[in-house]
DNA sequence: TTTTGAGTTGTTCGA
DNA sequence: GTCGAACAACTCAAA
């Protein structure tokens, strides 16, 4: 009788999960596999909030596969010698995944694919984490694409639906020999409880994907284009943990999408609908991107922006800036949302990304490694391509003039102040014309809102003018020089 | 090969 | 208050 090990990893599902669907047509047994494989000498480890939502999802994923006869087995890395012994203890002759794109993941998992070859073991990969492996998406040249639009263009070309496997309703019970690490024992939960915040509004799990995506189907699609922007609205999918750890893979999102649209026009038109594919279609040029340009993670695609004139290593102002101090609320409210609930609204993102950038002038590799630690949706390929696209130095970044006003961007998707309030209470008491600049309050106003500015809130760290026509004149520099 | 059109998300200034 | 232009060229994609 053959034994398939199915080496999860970012595929924590069992809907539409391409390496599970073969193992069990092999119709022998099947051992779901897990690793943590943090041993392995890899950049880029799980930071603190992806660890909490991984605990939380591989729990759920073991569950579900007790449910079904199965059950999830659990071994500590390196990823090789842990699929080693298990290949040996089970007899397993083949090994199968769902591919992984970041650059030393690939590289890894194709070495382990060479020696278990070698050594007679089958091992198959597939895709289960894209609409198209980055590969196949190529413009007319063959080259891959470095400008979004025609990108998503030829996207659309190749084809957005993809015919879908269901669960299992049952999978072959697992040899009950087995040792397995219980979850708990991973360490990936906090000492301290600073995951309060995260507890109600995630539910990492492959029901928790479902549930999100068919609450955003019905309450936020058919406004998404003008409801994403408001970040006191759920007018967002909140789907990117559940993506970032193939909860949910982007093909089921596409046919759920295309699926309402055509049942529901009045409901989904087509313009929602395809607002919202679009975005998935950046996760999927971030994917694109990372892949042919592997060095984009840590350097700039743009090779100019190795010259440019970043402010020298300002410890006060980027603690100031991950701690939400920086007294613009908007950007403050953005980074508090983000320690407290590990996850921050796209228009906000831009906002900070913009500050931290521009006005402070700090690296982005510095926000990148922030948000790396800090966000459940950490993903390599998108944390990337947000950051160098914000700092104007990527594939069809944006132009170097486009400095974010936090003042600005807060009046016009926080007009009320509900978002601000939430995350900078003590800015509560304030009147909504001074919420997003409360430096411009007459001090009766702050007095009887019950700030002080510089004690109770603090100032601007920097000035938007100054700082703004110093990021320009940086830019300037960096052309000259080139 | 050459040419042409276009490029996520903005801000400021002056009329 | 509203509106259009300026902010820079440059590279990419495709005809």
């Amino acid at each position: 009788m053959s034994v398939t090990i199915v080496w999860f990893r970012q595929d924590l599902r069992l809907t539409d999960n391409p390496a599970l669907t073969a193992a069990l047509h092999t119709d022998g047994r099947v051992i779901p596999l897990f690793i943590d494989s943090s041993a392995d000498p890899l950049p880029w480890r799980d930071g603190a909030a992806s660890r909490w939502w991984l605990h939380h999802s591989l729990k759920a994923l073991s569950a579900e596969l007790a449910r079904r006869g199965s059950g999830l087995v659990i071994r500590r890395g390196p990823a090789e010698r842990a699929l080693r012994q298990l290949i040996t203890e089970t007899k397993a002759d083949k090994v199968v995944w769902n591919r992984l794109y970041e650059p030393a993941h690939i590289a890894r998992d194709q070495a382990i694919k060479r020696e278990f070859k070698q050594q007679g073991v089958a091992v198959e990969s597939f895709n289960g984490a894209l609409l198209h492996e980055p590969w196949q998406v190529l413009n007319a040249s063959g080259e891959p694409y470095r400008v979004f639009t025609p990108y998503w263009k030829a996207l659309q070309r190749s084809g957005l639906e993809f015919p879908l496997s269901d669960a299992a309703a049952t999978l072959p019970p697992l040899p009950d020999t087995l040792e397995s690490v219980p979850v708990a024992e991973l360490g990936w939960l906090p000492r301290m409880a600073w995951d309060a915040g995260f507890r109600p509004v995630w539910t990492p799990g492959e029901a928790g994907a479902q549930h999100q995506l068919e609450r955003f189907l019905e309450t936020a699609l058919a406004d998404y284009t003008t409801g994403r922007d408001f970040p006191d609205r759920p007018g967002t999918s909140r789907l990117s943990p559940h993506l970032h750890f193939g909860e949910l893979g982007p093909r089921q999102i596409a046919v759920a999408v295309l699926g309402r649209m055509r049942h529901f026009p009045s409901e989904c038109p087509e313009s929602q609908a395809f607002g919202y594919l679009r975005e998935i279609a950046w996760r999927e040029f971030a994917h694109h991107l990372l892949y042919h340009f592997p060095s984009t993670a840590e350097q700039p695609l743009d090779a100019r922006f190795n010259d440019f004139p970043w402010t020298a290593d300002d410890g006060p102002l980027l603690r100031a800036w991950q701690t939400g101090q920086t007294g613009y609320p908007w950007v403050d409210a953005g980074m508090r949302e983000l320690w407290q609930t590990g996850w921050m609204h796209n228009r906000v993102r831009m906002a900070v990304a913009s500050l931290l950038t521009k006005n402070l002038r700090l690296p982005w590799q510095h926000g990148a490694r922030w948000f790396w630690d800090t966000l459940v949706d950490a993903d390599l390929a998108n944390n990337s391509l947000g950051w160098q696209w914000s700092a104007g130095c990527g594939a069809d970044a944006a132009p170097y003039f486009r400095i974010f006003n936090p003042v600005l961007q807060g009046q016009r998707f926080d007009p009320e102040g509900t978002y601000l309030r939430t995350w900078v209470p003590e800015l509560n008491r304030l009147p909504d014309r001074y919420l997003h600049q409360p430096w411009t309050a007459p001090p009766v106003v702050l007095r009887e809102a019950g700030i002080e500015l510089g004690t109770t809130y603090p100032l601007p760290v920097v000035d938007l003018k100054q700082s703004r026509e110093a990021a320009l004149a940086a830019f300037a520099l960096l052309k000259e020089a080139n």
